[in-house]
DNA sequence: TAGACCCAATCC
DNA sequence: GATTGGGTCTAC
């Protein structure tokens, strides 16, 4: 008799994402959900029990010679338990199809990399333990002690945690007193937990608007909850609340948050009410402490999960609530394999499953809000703010007015300079947003023009003045600024256009010396700790200005701000993707809520289109006219929520084999959508993608539309498998993309 | 004619 | 994803 075994194998690519049969006949009994070692094809890899074993009568020679199978036992069992719960097994099958994406794939990014369906894992850190001495023993007569021995043991009854060898001075006392039985050698798990800082929390009583709300989400009878409250209504303290009830109910919660630095202060306040009951999950956790994490979490030690994107995952015991806050932000969809998105991670864990999920935000995504305006989630509000304080005023600067333009500084306009020098002199703080890193994104031959591009993405270098160097920010390449010589010409002198932070950060310096700039962007947060010192170091008035790109604007509080400025909306605006406009209202209402978190702050957004509708629904700050005005354009455009989006990425090194191959991609879904379903489904392209070639690769987009998704998903599982010719060309699928382009 | 090189097939 | 094995090309 033996077990055959289903598994699927670590590789995650299409072509072998079906289960593999291997025979166990050794001791015990595998079970679905158990990791193996297999040997497959000539090497050595892990594999994943993906059913339920059957049991085979008879030996595996003969199995084999009846199936035509070369069936081959197993090396080895690598867990005793299943590593996830059959919720998270089902979770992982039903992400695998809907992303269209290989199971393993899912797998390895529902796990630690410790517990992963992967090679590595063997080789990631496991249970660490500790070894110490503890008071085991109490019946002693102490006229059978010396003196040491006596002092020792004093410390033994001082000392609950125990004491290491390396605490005990008097290793003689401590062998006698470990021979009379009174103290013993424990070894005991030792958890390497994120270290948090301790930091006070005043809880307020909920007001009775956050009390409203709270009732309506802990009483409602929806599923899915949208909590719509402006920056500073006190959505965290509602959250709170609703985590104490689930808790009292003996169930399990996960609080996201979409980045991995406001994890910070939301795992400090949650650690400061419920103590090690709350656990932290996120990528920048060393393999160590994600380990220890899922674990305390698995075994129910820890029901209160913190995190981002990946903690959606969390192998809570009893899940009751899932809490998405900042639910609009783009980064909870992964732009990587498997590219999921952890909002529908999170309605799929609370379908059917009594189990409630909110989704809070100030400007929700249009999807959200659709959904909840028809009632299919339920819509709670948020209306008044913390103390009453009022939204910050936005004014706008028209940049294409050439009274507000002094030509000593293009960026930093008149208006602008009186405001910031203001706002100076009353010893408050100025933000500045400019998303671009960097100190002028063009660089070119001052003799010939030429503007110098990177050789494998054909885009232009920026140009740093602090690094001198040029550097491609969609790949790594890197020129040292000193002796470049022009590609076209050979000319040696070179010079720039546009700006960057670090330009801002100079123009700055200029026209306020006594002032106190930071400058906060991905390459001075880059080195290890500088982004929370940054931050810290602003808040607590370190500085007088801080500008950076977008992460200045992110969810972090600055009291003395009264002044937050965006340089130059029309950049994210001009973007071309159709959620543009969304993220530029977002940005603004985001970057405007930094200002005036004490008393009444004010914005400043400068554009060279001061009658843009969105430019101007941001300065208004009115979300809900924005909201109208943009779903009204998707209705026209057709564009989510009004569909469903599928992107289709081709690349290759060969420009027209990759275009070839995407027209071949075209036809199929053509004929497999239009001719053979006769259904209506819309396909654009291929076209040239924003960025249309990356590190010597070239890509072309081909988009579906579509709104049911069952009527497509054949179609979509056969692309998968479709041969391209070239073994060099990938085909990447990407569903519910975040932008179009 | 060995070795390099490329592609398609196979992996249980 | 990685390896293999067979076919073809290439240099001497």
């Amino acid at each position: 008799m033996f077990y055959l075994l289903a598994v699927m194998i670590e590789h995650g690519v299409m072509n072998l994402n079906h289960p593999f049969s291997y025979a166990y006949s050794g001791v015990g009994k595998p079970l679905e959900g158990l990791r193996v070692r297999v040997e497959f094809g000539h090497k050595d890899l892990i594999g994943f029990i993906v059913e339920k074993p059957k049991e085979i009568q008879g030996n595996l020679e003969e199995y084999n010679s009846a199936s035509q199978l070369k069936v081959k036992e197993i090396k080895e069992l690598l867990d005793t338990e299943p590593i996830l719960n059959e919720e998270l097994l089902s979770l992982a099958k039903t992400a695998a199809a809907y992303y269209l994406c290989p199971f393993i794939e899912v797998l390895k990014a529902m796990l630690p990399p410790s517990l992963r369906p992967d090679t590595i894992s063997l080789t990631k850190p496991k249970k660490a333990y500790e070894e110490k001495y503890y008071l085991t023993g109490s019946s002693y007569d102490s006229k059978d002690l010396d003196r040491n021995e006596l002092k020792l043991l004093e410390r033994f009854k001082a000392e609950k945690d125990g004491l290491s060898r390396s605490q005990i001075s008097s290793k003689i006392s401590l062998i006698k007193l470990e021979k009379k039985g009174l103290v013993s050698l424990i070894k005991k798990e030792k958890l390497r937990l994120a270290k948090i800082e301790d930091e006070d929390f005043e809880e307020h009583e909920l007001s009775q608007e956050q009390e409203k709300a709270y009732q309506a989400i802990a009483e409602g009878t929806n599923e899915v909850y949208l909590l719509e409250g402006v920056t500073g209504s006190g959505k965290t303290e509602v959250y709170i609340k609703l985590i104490e009830k689930t808790i009292k109910e003996g169930k399990g919660a996960i609080i996201l948050v979409p980045e991995i630095s406001l994890t910070d202060r939301m795992i400090a306040r949650f650690r400061s009410l419920f103590g090690d009951k709350a656990a932290l999950i996120h990528s920048g956790l060393t393999d160590a402490q994600k380990y220890d994490e899922y674990l305390s979490i698995a075994r129910g030690d820890a029901p209160i999960v913190v995190g981002a994107r990946s903690a959606i995952f969390a192998p809570v015991k009893n899940l009751g609530l899932i809490i998405l806050d900042e639910e609009h932000v783009e980064s909870y969809k992964q732009d990587t394999m498997p590219f999921y998105d952890a909002r529908k991670i999170a309605l799929l864990r609370v379908a059917n499953q009594g189990r409630k999920l909110v989704f809070g935000s100030a400007t929700p995504s249009l999807e959200c809000k659709a959904r909840a305006e028809k009632g299919i989630y339920q819509l709670v509000k948020l209306e008044s703010r913390f103390n009453d304080v009022k939204l910050p005023q936005v004014d706008l600067i028209d940049l294409s007015d050439y009274s507000n333009i002094d030509y000593d500084s293009v960026i930093i306009s008149l208006p602008l300079r009186k405001r910031i020098q203001e706002t100076l002199e009353r010893k408050e703080q100025v933000i500045l947003l400019l998303n671009r890193r960097g100190y002028a994104p063009i660089y070119y031959c001052r003799h010939c023009q030429k503007i110098l591009k990177c050789p494998s993405c054909d885009r232009p270098l920026t140009y740093h003045k602090e690094d001198k160097a040029v550097t491609c920010h969609h790949c790594s390449y890197v020129l040292k600024a000193e002796d470049l010589v022009c590609p076209k010409c050979g000319g040696k002198v070179f010079t720039y256009s546009g700006f960057g932070t670090e330009r801002v950060e100079e123009e700055l310096e200029r026209f306020f010396p006594q002032a106190r700039i930071v400058r906060f962007d991905a390459d001075t947060a880059r080195k290890k700790g500088k982004y929370h010192q940054i931050i810290t170091e602003f808040a607590a008035g370190a500085y007088d200005i801080m500008i950076g790109t977008q992460m200045v604007a992110k969810g972090h509080d600055f009291p003395s701000v009264s002044l937050a400025v965006a340089l130059l909306a029309d950049q994210s605006l001009e973007f071309p993707s159709y959620k543009a406009n969304e993220d530029t209202f977002d940005l603004l209402t985001q970057l405007a809520g930094r200002a005036g978190r004490k008393e009444q702050g004010y914005a400043l957004i400068q554009t060279y289109s001061p009658s843009n509708p969105v430019i101007k629904l941001a300065c208004q700050q009115d979300y809900e006219a924005f909201y109208k005005y943009e779903m009204e354009n998707r209705k026209q455009r057709v564009y989510p929520p009004y569909c469903f989006l599928i992107n289709i990425t081709i690349s290759g090194k060969d420009l027209s084999k990759t275009e070839e191959a995407s027209y071949r991609v075209k036809d199929y879904l053509i004929s497999k959508l239009i001719r053979e379903k006769g259904k209506r489904t819309d396909i654009f392209g291929p076209a040239k993608p924003f960025i249309e070639k990356r590190a010597d690769r070239y890509y072309r987009v081909i988009m579906l539309k579509y709104k049911n998704r069952d009527l497509i998903q054949d179609a979509l599982v056969g692309l998968n498998v479709l041969p391209l010719g070239e073994s060099d060309l990938k085909l990447v699928i990407d569903v519910d993309p975040s932008s179009d382009i």
